[in-house]
RNA sequence: GGAGGGAUGGCUGAGUGGUCGAAAGCGCGCGACUCGAAAUCGUGUUCAGGGCAACCUGACGAGGGUUCGACUCCCUCUCCCUCCGCCA
């Protein structure tokens, strides 16, 4: 959410961000409105003025005197003009509220406009493993291995919900786990083990509401959403907080379930691990100071970037344009990592600067230690990354002629010490 | 699920119908004292909308009601705490 003021100051960004990011929300019908808020704000005011000083002087009147049944005759009939008045300007309010819902955030000025083809590639790591055999896709390694049953999640749940079994569920375990230790030792995260399940508040604090309401797995009995990434649960932890300066920058790191609906996404990327409807991530969120973000956001990334180069996987780091990124984020930079079985990059993280737009929306803010006062902070997430996209690069990176599997190095003491997963 | 208690400024916490936006304390800002600091003393310090400003208006969990007037009385809801029941 943007400060009206704001918008009302910048219409040009605002146009300008709202058609490049192909967004549809009327700024002139917004702008409408809160001159009508302004207007009838004024008059309630002016009534409400003359209605205090009829209130004071009643105390001070004799109840007998003519005055005193005057003035409190007078007074009710303002309170009824008041009254519909408010009406009024509750109304306008909600509708200004709702709208300003679906106003972008506004791309930061280092984003390249355009679509999907104008990303820019800012960076890439790693060499491409040479195979003397054909590489073999992630579905044939999993089917080789019995690494997922894909076939029996269907039977449990439906399809695109897969089962982890054997040693496909403990590498997935030791992946959760060796990332979170990563980002809590090395990297100075605070690991949360957030609820799995959120309310229509937390969502709409981070943006995934309203816009993405038909994406998520809603309980209509209690009225809560199963959670679509970590950033809600996460990032809520500190809605209608004032953080003391000191304190920030604040490190979160999370990992939960993912569940997605993924509703309208069928057709390409179904097969097998590439698109699921739940799986696991490991999150990082961060709060800090508006003037640190852009470089929180820069370290942020080489924090996801170090589990790639930690596995040694080759990836590329993408700069999103404007109509590529999310309806929140003011900056996005995609990490690509390199599956050689299907000989495509595969996005296994988004590491997004929302400056204060969550805040704003959260009510989140410091005082400052400057002027005293209280300003909204900045926040930043990304993923760190998710798993079933890791999963698999490791197996088509980490394959060998007969099949098998190599486990990494980093993940051996998290398989028990294991070196290879062998074929059956 | 049942019974009871609570929600007030950055924090703790008074306030039970009329200058209460709110005592007191803590914290924080500024000043004095000091070589400097601590301690002490003085002083300031809620947020939001409108206005160039003086100032006006609103907000004591949220929404509604009673009243000329509500932090104070009534109703509904949300959340937190305690006890009982049920349960992985």
């Amino acid at each position: 959410m943007l400060d009206i003021k704001f918008i009302k100051d910048n219409y040009n960004i605002i146009k300008e961000a709202v058609k490049n990011k192909k967004e549809n929300i009327d700024i002139d019908k917004l702008i409408e409105l809160d001159d009508k808020r302004i207007q009838l704000s004024k008059d309630v005011d002016t009534m409400r003025s003359e209605k205090n000083i009829l209130s004071r002087s009643i105390k001070e009147l004799n109840k007998d005197s003519d005055a005193f049944i005057r003035n409190i005759n007078e007074s009710k009939g303002l309170g009824e003009n008041i009254k519909d008045l408010e009406t009024k300007l509750r109304d306008i309010k909600d509708e200004i509220r709702k709208l300003s819902l679906w106003v972008p955030n506004i791309p930061h000025r280092s984003v390249p406009v355009g679509s999907a083809s104008s990303n820019i590639i800012v960076k890439e790591w790693g060499d491409k493993r040479e195979f003397d055999f054909v590489p073999k896709n992630h579905m044939e390694l999993i089917k080789n291995n019995h690494l997922v049953d894909f076939e029996r999640g269907s039977k449990i749940a439906g399809s695109h919900f897969p089962c982890y079994i054997g040693l496909g569920a403990r590498l997935e375990r030791a992946l959760i786990n060796f990332m979170l230790d990563y980002h809590t030792i090395k990297h100075n995260y605070t690991e949360m083990f957030p609820p799995f399940l959120n309310s229509k508040e937390t969502l709409t604090g981070t943006g995934q509401l309203p816009k993405l309401e038909d994406d998520m797995y809603y309980i209509e009995k209690d009225g809560l959403f199963l959670n679509p990434t970590a950033e809600p649960p996460v990032t809520n932890f500190h809605r209608n907080d004032i953080i003391d300066e000191e304190i920030l920058p604040i490190y979160y790191t999370a990992y939960t379930a993912c569940f997605r609906r993924e509703a309208g996404s069928y057709g390409k990327e179904t097969k097998g691990l590439k698109r699921v409807h739940q799986f696991n991530k490991v999150e990082l969120v961060k709060f800090t100071l508006p003037d640190d973000s852009y470089e929180e956001q820069e370290k942020l990334l080489g924090d996801a970037e170090d589990i790639l180069k930690a596995l040694n996987i080759p990836y590329k780091v993408m700069l999103l344009s404007t109509g590529d990124m999310t309806f929140a984020s003011s900056k996005t930079y995609d990490i690509e990592a390199y599956a050689p079985g299907s000989k495509e990059y595969l996005e296994v993280s988004s590491i997004s600067n929302f400056e204060d737009f969550q805040a704003r929306r959260m009510n989140i803010k410091f005082r400052s230690n400057q002027d005293n006062k209280v300003h909204y902070v900045h926040t930043i997430n990304g993923s760190g990354l998710a798993t079933p996209r890791t999963f698999i690069t490791i197996i088509e990176n980490y394959q060998q002629r007969d099949g098998s599997i190599k486990i990494p190095e980093v993940l051996k003491p998290y398989m028990g010490g294991m070196e290879i997963i062998e074929c059956i």
